[in-house]
DNA sequence: CTGAAAGCGCTTACAG
DNA sequence: CTGAAAGCGCTTACAG
């Protein structure tokens, strides 16, 4: 029942129809196509050439079921098509294609559940390794991970739990940045629109924001920060109800720029201009990948090498090179300036 | 050594490591866990709560080699980064799941060489399906991708050769909707910024743009039409061009909303108003899953469903149902009008 | 430089 | 209802 067998309709070759073609055996065959230096280069070289031949393509299963070594790694994030996540498991799978590692792709939508069964299933796929954006409050999750003696690597997100590698973004800095970038414009009614305080980076873009606050000697006002869903839509409501209430302020801090998107577009359905009415400040400045028509202020968060760093890692792990070092990245932010901020002051 | 043996540090529990613990074969194990109707109730209870207790994870890798089924497709896009793929494969991946499907995710960039290295490392992880779209001209590998005889589906894009099964969009409709859109707005000289004419998208929308302007008897001028890389920024040369050259038009439809917005970015750059100065029709419709703050007119094309219904397809090949029938599914389009265009009629 | 054997962890096909 | 054996296609470790 070749028919069956993996490849479908046309039997795949394999090292026992190369071996028997040439007449060396599986072994040698095997060693040949790997380039090992104990084989002749002759052999090598008549080996290579019917497995050319053939169309050999080689049975990574078997492979990494003696080997232990499946050559494949797991990237876990909230949803790739919101496009902070996209960027990031565009440069990781670049960065791992260029070790001959292959990625999957599994999205826990903010769920600990989904969540769960992702890194089974990554587990029973024998991955090598695991890059995971942890979803809100996963610590549990992520001890289970950690127990299976799986390497992995937090993106984006670190936990109070710091015997684990992470590769985050100076959020507090971030946080800060946006926060006297408005303040120095005159705006002192921040409304922070964050993500749930059991995300890492919300809780420490919230510092920076109360520290930015602080050194204007302006008290924090808790109506002010809202927690909002970080999917899709997420801010909508808030920022309706928000709207209806009356709350006074001239800008908003967004812990992302889909929020802050999101944000324009609905003050925009109220009639109101950004930044002529509110000023608005985002995060991961999406815009220097894509060129979004809307000139938004935004902190830069180096997506590209953060991904490759959390790859970096991961790949030490792995080979288990200094096994006794804890990897705590902290990659710079800044402030990129744009449009949609507007000075209070004349 | 099981620290070498794929799952690290920790070694993993086996079926022999149940068979031991519960006294039943390796065997009867399997069975049990698969809840197989020949082993009993109490045999089946039994083995499971060991296997539970125990943290069992089953190595599909063992499984798979043996059975020849992966339960794991390989989705082959241009960029993931671009929200156009990312949207289609989050879908693609959702719907996997549902299946127990695992979804390997690779970039080709667009690039033939890229994507053949992609289908070979998707063939060598022995997936068992692969949904692809294919790359600029790449009828090559789709055809090395067929010989092969794993199940693939085309999304997106379609070839010449049509014993291919593909799910693409109903792109001439697009085409046509959105030139006569601007047609009846008084629109006569379109600027049509299309994708390379090797794609087969960009050949039916032209087909399309072409209809429209035929039913409105305006000659279509060759200056007026302009094939750009569909990779981000590639729009940005030719279109400044294009304004250097001072050739009239009063309006653009774009290949995609990711070049439309590039096109409004570089417009703006010029002082140029949209949709005061230029009207602007996008194709893909991203706005209906993010918020983007610049209500872009463009044309829909369901990707939940398209992508839905390329899985579905692809299950189909794999197990082998309806092998006489080619899968050709159009599925349609619309027009979402927005205010990236005004009306040149008073 | 090459070969023979064992084994990775499962599932299949068959025996009882 | 359960077991014993073979085998999926490789790599490893060792023999010569």
């Amino acid at each position: 029942m070749g028919e069956e067998n993996g490849r479908h309709n046309v039997k795949a070759t394999t090292l026992k129809d190369i071996a028997e073609q040439t007449g060396f055996t599986v072994n040698t065959v095997s060693r040949a196509l790997k380039n090992k230096e104990d084989i002749s280069a002759t052999t090598i070289k008549l080996i290579q050439e019917k497995a050319q031949e053939l169309g050999y393509i080689g049975n990574t299963l078997a492979s990494s079921l003696r080997s232990g070594m499946t050559k494949t790694i797991a990237v876990i994030v909230a949803d790739v098509s919101n496009p902070h996540f996209s960027i990031a498991v565009k440069e990781i799978e670049r960065a791992a294609r260029t070790q001959d590692y292959t990625t999957f792709i599994l999205n826990s939508y903010e769920d600990q559940e989904v969540e769960k069964k992702a890194i089974f299933s990554a587990l029973s796929k024998n991955v090598d390794g695991i890059i995971i954006c942890p979803s809100q409050g996963s610590d549990n999750n992520m001890e289970i991970l950690q127990r299976t003696g799986t390497p992995f690597v937090l993106l984006g997100r670190h936990l109070d739990n710091d015997t684990m590698d992470y590769v985050v973004s100076d959020d507090e800095k971030g946080g800060y940045l946006a926060t006297i970038h408005l303040l120095e414009r005159g705006h002192q009614s921040i409304l922070f629109l964050n993500a749930h305080h059991s995300i890492s980076s919300a809780r420490e873009r919230l510092i920076g924001y109360t520290r930015a606050m602080m050194e204007y000697g302006i008290p924090v006002k808790s109506e002010l920060i809202r927690e909002v869903s970080n999917i899709s839509g997420g801010s909508r409501n808030e920022l309706n109800e928000v709207l209806k209430s009356k709350l006074e302020f001239t800008a908003i801090f967004a812990f992302n720029d889909m929020m802050a998107w999101e944000s324009i577009f609905i003050l925009n359905k109220h009639n109101i201009k950004v930044p002529e009415n509110i000023s608005v400040v985002g995060f991961d400045n999406i815009q220097s990948r894509m060129f979004i028509p809307f000139p938004l202020t935004s902190v830069s968060n180096s997506k590209g090498k953060t991904s490759r760093k959390a790859f970096e890692i991961l790949l030490k792990r792995i080979y288990k090179q200094n096994s006794d070092v804890r990897y705590h990245e902290v990659v710079d932010t800044r402030l990129v300036i744009r449009e949609s901020t507007k000075s209070l002051l004349l």
